[in-house]
Order: C-alpha cells, then structure tokens, then sequence
DNA sequence: GTCTATACGTTGATAGAC
DNA sequence: GTCTATCAACGTATAGAC
C-alpha cells in the first residue's frame, strides 16, 4: 500500500493531472492571470497539493513550458529529415498542425509566454531556437541556389509556418465560432491540413498536383 | 482654470492615457493578470484615478477592446475598396502589416482574448466579424471562378493572413531576440511586408516577376 | 478633478492534524 | 502522502479630505 513504487505511481500520476491542469488555465489565463486554486479545481485536488509538489507556481510554470518544448523538439526534427523541400515542409507543417491539434493549450502557452516578454524562455529562443532557425535558412538557401524552391527569405518562410500553424491552436475560439459556433471535427481538420500545406507549398513555387484528390472548391 | 472646457479637455487627455498603458498591461499579462495598479503605473497617475474615469477595469478592458476593432475595421475596408485580388490582397496585407507595427498591444490584446475564449468579443466575433468573412469567401470564390487566382479555400486563406500578419505584432519578441536581440527597424520592416506580400500572393498563384523564370518544379 | 487612506475579498504559500 | 486551517501580501474598489 506504502511500498516506493505505489508511492512512485501515485507522485507520477498526481503530477502529470496537476500539469495537464496547469498548462489549461496557463494557456487561458496567462501567468500572472492563473491561480493555484483554480489549477487545484481543474484537476480536482486540493490547492495544498499543487503546492506539495510543485513548491511554486513559477516552478510549476517552468515545468509546464518544459513539456512543451520536447514536444516542440519532436515537431522540429519532422524538418531535418528529408533534404527534399517538398517532402521535408510537408512533414513539417504536418507535424506542427498535429501538435496544434492534440496540444491546443500547450501552443497558447507558449504565445502568452512571448506576448508577456518571453521572461523564461528568453534563453531558450536565443541558444537552441536560434541554432535550429539559422540551420533550417541554410536548407532553405541552398533549396533557392538549387533551383528546387522560389526565392523567398527563409525566415519570412519559417515564420509563416508558424504562424499558420500555431493559428489553428490560439485563435481555435475564434475559428470554431467562425465555423458556426463548432470546433472543427477530425475530418474538418484534416481537409484544414491538406490546404494548409498547398498553401504554403504554393507560396514557394510548388503547384498542387500532388494533392488534387483534396480539392473540392468547384462548387459555389 | 476650471472652466468646462479645460475640464473636458483634462478628462481627454488622461483618459487616453489610461486607456493606452491598460492596453499595454493587458497585452503583456492578460485580462486577470492584470492589475489596475500597474495600469496607474504605466500612466504615471495614482491608481484611483483610474477607477474614478473607467469604474471597472472589466469595463477599461472593455473600452481598450472597443478601441482596436476599430483599428480592425479600418483595416478591414482596405479589402473591399478593389476587385482586383492582386490589389485588394496588397492593400489587405499592408494594412495590417501597418496595425502589427503601429499597434503590437492592441493585436496582443485581441490574440489574449480569443485565447482565454473571447468572453467578451464572442457577439463580435459571430456578428460583425462572420459576415465580414462570409462577403469575403464570396469575393475570393468569385476570383477564383474567374480564373484569377488558384482554387484556394478562402477561409484557409484568410486564416493565414490573420496569422502570418499578427505574427508580427504577437510574436514581436521572439523575432527580435531570434534577430540578435533587436526589434526589426524601420527598413528591416518594410522589408518583411515585402517577402509577406509574395509569400501570401504566391500561395494564391501570383509570382513576382522578378522570378519567374526560377520557378521549376523540383524533380524530386 | 486629484489623491490618501482604507475596507474587504483573493492569492500564494505553509503549518500541522490526520 | 493528503488536506484543513491559517496568514501575510496583494487586488479591486470606494470614501472622503483637499
């Protein structure tokens, strides 16, 4: 009943409900705006508790952007895997749209971490983001010498990427009540992927044969 | 002294200052997050002041809210001034290009509430904004009828120009530190708005002339 | 119109019973 | 490991002197 390991699952799976707690109300609310309690009250323990094993809300905080990052690591690295543009984009913009969808709070979480001035990531948008950007824009580069992509600046690329993207994430309220008051459903949100990506695809110089299958926009 | 005019004019003024540090604060640290004394800060006034000319702050934030959708329009109506997609997408971009530089807070204010989940815009959102959108699909089905531009959906379409446009005001931060830590100068700007401009009409079918001749598909 | 003083609820964090 | 009770600090808002 009190051996380690029961102890141990218990630890594990109280701090994995308080995180997923935290990283909603953080999203909803920002930093400054979420309170113990109310992450308490969302994962239905009581406020002690958060405290028990996060010691602070700054802690707790810094744990929650943690959890983000790998994930956004693991989305990063769908980039590097393919020296073909359309390939590696098409992998990446899916990625990235996955992880807007199955992380919608984790992506707020992250733009109301910039929006206030970025205070904790600062170092890690200097040192590993920088590193990742400045690789990608010699991809992107030698793409453009070669011929294979339109010569546009790599990180006005990278960069609409991203906003498209995380878009799907951090403006969901806005797009489901633009939907008619309804978040899009799983076959809503793949056809969303697919043109997506002829989008951006598009704006470097690649026409969508690949993908006609998708296309449905003839009727009025 | 205390003449009405000179008191309609004291009101003006500090209720213009109030109004720009509340939308500097709730940009920074959402609606609860911020405090009405940090407000009183920003203005250098004391933190009365600020309850004595707005009540509330839900009704401050209100007003600040109130403030940029009227920027919003403004921008708005640069769409619908030309037929020509060519033009009218242009002038879009453009003008909100020109809101992200000139009004970084009053964008950051609009992305924190759609992510807390709009409260307060949502009757904007599902009125005024819903039909701007639904006049706008029909222009761009009507473009794409014509033959004028590629068969994009224009929901995706206009999705991305909300994104990659705010991107610049919302993400300020991340730019500029990815930037070596400065915040893009004027040239630097205008430079951007430019690659935005041909990455959004490219994506739609327009390339720039000056390479059109790059554009060869990549042979895998 | 301005601002000090203050009422009163909320918040982050802890102590200590279980 | 869990949770109730508690507290100092902070937050919104107002009263009332100037």
């Amino acid at each position: 009943m009190s051996s380690p390991a029961r102890k141990l699952d218990i630890r594990e799976a109280n701090e994995a409900l308080i995180l997923r707690a935290a990283e909603k109300q953080f999203a909803l609310h920002g930093f400054r705006g979420t309170t113990t309690e109310g992450i308490a009250n969302e994962a239905r323990l009581p406020k002690a508790n958060v405290h028990y094993y996060f010691k602070t809300k700054a802690n707790l905080y810094r744990q929650v952007l943690k959890g983000i990052l790998e994930d956004w690591m693991d989305a990063a690295a769908a980039f590097e895997a393919d020296d073909d543009p359309q390939r590696a984009l098409t992998a990446y913009i899916t990625a990235k749209m996955q992880f807007s969808r199955q992380r919608p709070y984790g992506s707020r979480v992250w733009a109301s971490e910039i929006m206030r001035g970025a205070p904790v990531m600062e170092r890690f948008l200097g040192t590993t983001l920088k590193t990742w950007v400045n690789a990608r824009v010699r991809t992107i580069r030698s793409w453009i010498s070669a011929g294979k992509i339109r010569a546009v600046d790599p990180e006005s690329l990278l960069y609409m990427i991203w906003a498209v993207t995380q878009h799907y994430a951090d403006f969901e309220r806005q797009i489901a009540i633009l939907n008619g008051g309804n978040a899009f459903d799983e076959r809503q949100y793949r056809e969303r992927v697919e043109q997506v990506l002829k989008l951006i695809l598009g704006s470097v110089g690649f026409e969508a044969q690949e993908m006609t299958r998708v296309r449905q926009r003839a009727s009025a």
